[in-house]
DNA sequence: TAACATTACGTTAGCCGTAACGATA
DNA sequence: TATCGTTACGGCTAACGTAATGTTA
């Protein structure tokens, strides 16, 4: 068997041609470099490069070795990227939602079922979320699109209405509903961690007029101090406190009303079959 | 990256339970393995055995880290056996045959083409041809049967009818034709290399009558010495030289009569183009 | 002469084995 | 006590760096 290491700089002398300019990429000096590469031609038992001129080029066997050490190195990144993030899944629940609201919900949902493991919860891209469920980076993802995927289980969970939210005096505070379209003139405050909902803003918003925020402290301050617009939740409100100064008007468009889905691996279904059930008998008392 | 080494030990420790026993089967130190073991769990960042009681046992991540650590060393080994066998296939031109009389026929007119090179050439059974193709191990092979294979690019090469070899005396001398049913109780002297010829006879004929050489003389010198019988072919009485003391009877069943095919892989096809049109140039002079 | 590879030589890191130790059944 | 694993210590292999040498453009 060849070691790892001599795989490493012989694909480094495969990239840079020669031994010098490999040497200063892999921070050893050029004789050792050398050495290394008459040791795995010595070990293959093969000729691996034609050395002319004060050149080594590689031969058509060492091309051929060149793909297949490749192979090689990526099975063993893939042994280290696995065993790492499967420790990681064993020790703790994972979480990755495309929005706040029902992460927080699920959050705590989960915090109960594992009392004894960490949760680590995060937003991103529907996308990643489906990636990351399977390489099994997260155990759940909260989608807002139904996927179509074998590998998955899928549940739905949870709607969010989103609400415009005006001070009481604004020109639009007594509309019974608004579109996208209404508020293109209007000055937004928005927080920044609120995952998808960024890019439906981006999208049907001028950008100019988003004012976004990092921190949540410096939104709530914003929002109170000045009489810009903002946005909130049907869902949110249930939960959260009521601006008594300000009045929340739906959006008519379709894109501001989502229904959110939680997905796990198929294979983990039955480990998580508690959870799933705790989610549907919440979503029929709400109907 | 984790050393080659590190992972063999490690697959060694998982077959073999304890590392005392591990340690024997790998030729090293049980203190050295311990070492090793620690220091993979180290580089991993990650626990793969639980220790307690004066005993190690994998954990789950363990368990997992064992499967990919199979896969690294595999393409490992993949790497050295498929490097070695490119390098082979560039030096030497390697032959394959289910039978002898082809073989040196091939080996001639290949030795005419690749002076250059090492010309290896040796029986083997069908399936074992067409595997060796297929990694390399052969550029061509002669079979006797056409190969349902899309890689393989194959063509007729040549007939071979066997012949029932008798002193001029024997009862059956003037026989016009026989069958193997005919030859059942008759001592027969045979060559052990004649390839899948050796099949057919076993199959046909009484082991007990076979009497197989070793040595191509001392078969020679049984057939003079004595008044057994043997075989011999149409192509190799053209070719060699006819006993004057024996007749030589053809067999009737079909499957004394066979058809030879030469077979290279498809994409190693135009290299070979010259090959191949010698051998269809003298199979039309034959008709 | 500048760039590149190889050879020579001394240093050092780290892998190994022996021995001693600790724990368990 | 026998078995198994870990820790401690010293040796030795072999990978490394520096320096010198050889070769070509």
């Amino acid at each position: 068997m060849i070691e790892t290491y001599l795989l490493e700089q012989f694909l480094g002398v495969v990239e840079y041609k020669t031994l010098s300019a490999a040497a200063e990429e892999l921070h050893i000096s050029q004789p050792s470099l050398s050495r290394s590469m008459k040791k795995l031609e010595e070990e293959l038992g093969v000729p691996l490069f034609t050395r002319e001129n004060s050149k080594i080029i590689l031969t058509e066997t060492g091309k051929e070795a060149a793909e297949y050490a490749k192979r090689a190195l990526q099975a063993n990144q893939e042994l280290i990227d696995h065993v790492r993030l499967y420790e990681r899944s064993l020790n703790s629940i994972n979480i990755g939602s495309c929005a706040p609201f029902p992460l927080s919900q699920v959050n705590s949902l989960l915090q109960e079922n594992f009392y004894d493991k960490t949760l680590l919860s995060e937003l991103a891209d529907d996308d990643k979320l489906i990636k990351g469920l399977k390489n099994h980076y997260y155990q759940f993802a909260i989608l807002h699109e139904l996927p179509d995927d074998e590998a998955l289980f899928v549940q739905r969970y949870i709607d969010e209405s989103l609400l415009f939210s005006l001070p009481k005096d604004h020109p639009f505070a007594d509309r019974k509903e608004l579109s996208f379209s209404d508020l293109k003139d209007l000055k937004i405050l928005l927080y920044r961690g609120v995952g998808f909902w960024m890019k439906i803003c981006e999208n049907k918003l001028p950008k100019e007029n988003l004012f976004i925020q990092d921190r949540m402290e410096t939104l709530i301050e914003l929002i109170e101090a000045t009489a810009f617009a903002s946005f909130s939740s049907d869902v949110i409100l249930q939960t959260g406190t009521k601006d008594p100064d300000r009045v929340y008007i739906p959006l008519k468009d379709k894109e501001s009303c989502v229904t959110y889905y939680l997905a796990c691996l198929n294979s983990d279904k039955k480990k998580y079959d508690n959870i799933f059930n705790s989610i549907r008998s919440a979503a029929l008392r709400r109907m």
